[in-house]
DNA sequence: ATGATGCGGAGACGTCTTGT
DNA sequence: ACAAGACGTCTCCGCATCAT
């Protein structure tokens, strides 16, 4: 414990300024390849070759301190600028890259040899897909899980954004047993690209033209994104149909999963809102949960001081499984006094990381189009879910804000957490 | 392209949980 | 003891995969 009286050495302190300055440079090339990997490319027709140059070139053009020496970057523009076919391709950004203009040759995927696993999930760049949750939902709701970990695969591989890749090169890339990215056999790939048609991407002999998030979200009947997109960790996509199916689920767990310095935690959702949303049934809810290691947490009401009447009120109103504490530490106002009380539902910590919301607006503008575009019918029932009314709080003075515009509604502000910690405590409010 | 096989999803049903 | 929601386990059925 006396190592922290030790003054370090000029030198290492020079080291130590050469090293952040090192990091602030890779960081800087990390936020410029992200912020291209978090835009979503317009793919939303048939493309045929886009004009890839111009991206090149407004690289180019932008100042050197964003990274423009970093290796990463100079690993994918040099790709871009078809310069040489000699770089060094061990970052992940550069091998993807160079998957889509040349059939994959075995020796260039390092930062892949070992497929990450489960646990991973924290694990940011390089090994992850962007997700954005509500989209996930739409694959579990319309069963197209299996084609939609292909879609999330091949924008994986499409990196660039040009939204197109070939048919042979994906063939040789997701179904070949040795390699890192084997998702699949040939005849299961054929089957998806038939199945996921119309829906995902649309095909020709050699190529396959992938939709946007847009577009997909539609097909998929998501009238909105919502909540932060999310890291998946392609591992999720490697682990078997089952695997990704929870992690698409849990997905939009962590999507609305708040992070702060004093922990992380996420307003209460009933079972059943979940199976409504998702058309996963509670018991696979809990298998998934398992799986991806989501934290699930329980959540108790504590209501109004007993007395005969409101006893019987509330059984009547809510139907919902009363029982009586007795406030011996005077949480609630005078000690000793007893309240109503009763459970909510779970709330659930989810794991994946956020990503930055991106294109997310532009998306849902787009999306708002394709609705109104779309048969009329659709509309009020694809703007359901948006609409439902927020009525769990995390403190007092933002429910008390939202009561006063509406007293009548029932709502929950956040208390305290009990002595074990296993619980967390809500305070009702209004609803009578 | 097709049949056999194994895994996983989902529903049913019974049990457990909460505080005092 | 209260009672709904959460949880655990079992079974059935469909889908994905593999061998031919």
């Amino acid at each position: 414990m006396d190592d922290c009286h030790i003054t370090p050495s000029p030198q290492l302190l020079q080291a130590n300024r050469r090293l952040y300055a090192l990091r602030e440079q890779v960081q800087a090339a990390r936020r410029l390849v992200a912020q291209r990997q978090d835009d979503d490319p317009p793919w939303d027709s048939p493309v045929p070759e886009q004009p890839q140059a111009s991206v090149a070139d407004q690289v180019a053009a932008l100042p050197s301190h964003l990274g423009w020496e970093s290796q990463a970057v100079t690993a994918v523009l040099r790709r871009r600028l078809a310069q040489s076919g000699t770089d060094r391709s061990t970052d992940n950004q550069a091998w993807v890259s160079q998957l889509r203009e040349t059939a994959v040759s075995s020796g260039h995927h390092s930062a892949q040899t070992t497929p990450p696993t489960a646990t991973d999930v924290v694990q940011p760049l390089p090994g992850w897909v962007k997700l954005y949750p509500d989209i996930g939902l739409g694959m579990l709701r319309q069963e197209l899980a299996a084609p939609g970990r292909l879609w999330l695969m091949l924008r994986y591989l499409d990196r660039q954004g040009s939204g197109n890749l070939r048919i042979d090169v994906i063939r040789e890339t997701i179904t070949t047993r040795k390699k890192p990215l084997y998702l699949c056999g040939r005849r299961q790939l054929r089957n998806l690209l038939r199945h996921g048609e119309g829906i995902f991407w649309t095909r020709d002999k050699e190529r396959v033209w992938l939709y946007s998030a847009a577009r997909v979200a539609f097909a998929l009947g998501v009238a909105r994104l919502t909540g932060r997109p999310v890291a998946l960790p392609i591992a999720a996509l490697l682990n078997g149909v089952g695997q990704f199916r929870a992690h698409l689920y849990t997905a939009f767990y962590s999507s609305r999963t708040r992070n702060s310095s004093r922990g992380s935690q996420a307003m209460p959702i009933a079972r059943s809102t979940m199976a409504a949303l998702s058309g996963v049934g509670a018991s696979s809810q809990r298998t998934y949960e398992a799986q991806t290691g989501v934290k699930v947490q329980a959540n108790f009401a504590v209501g109004e001081q007993i007395t005969k009447e409101n006893l019987e009120n509330r059984a009547w109103q809510q139907g919902r499984a009363l029982f009586e504490i007795q406030d011996y530490r005077g949480y609630q106002g005078q000690k000793g006094k007893r309240y109503l009380a009763w459970q909510l539902p779970n709330s659930y910590i989810g794991q994946h990381p956020h990503r930055p919301k991106g294109r997310q607006k532009r998306i849902n503008r787009k999306l708002k189009d394709l609705v109104m575009k779309g048969m009329p019918g659709n509309v009020e029932g694809m703007n359901e879910t948006r609409l439902r009314q927020k009525i769990y709080f995390p403190n007092g003075k933002l429910a008390a804000k939202a009561y006063s515009r509406n007293p009548k509604q029932e709502l929950y502000w956040k208390r305290q957490r009990t002595r074990n910690g296993r619980f967390v405590l809500w305070q009702q409010l209004g609803g009578d």
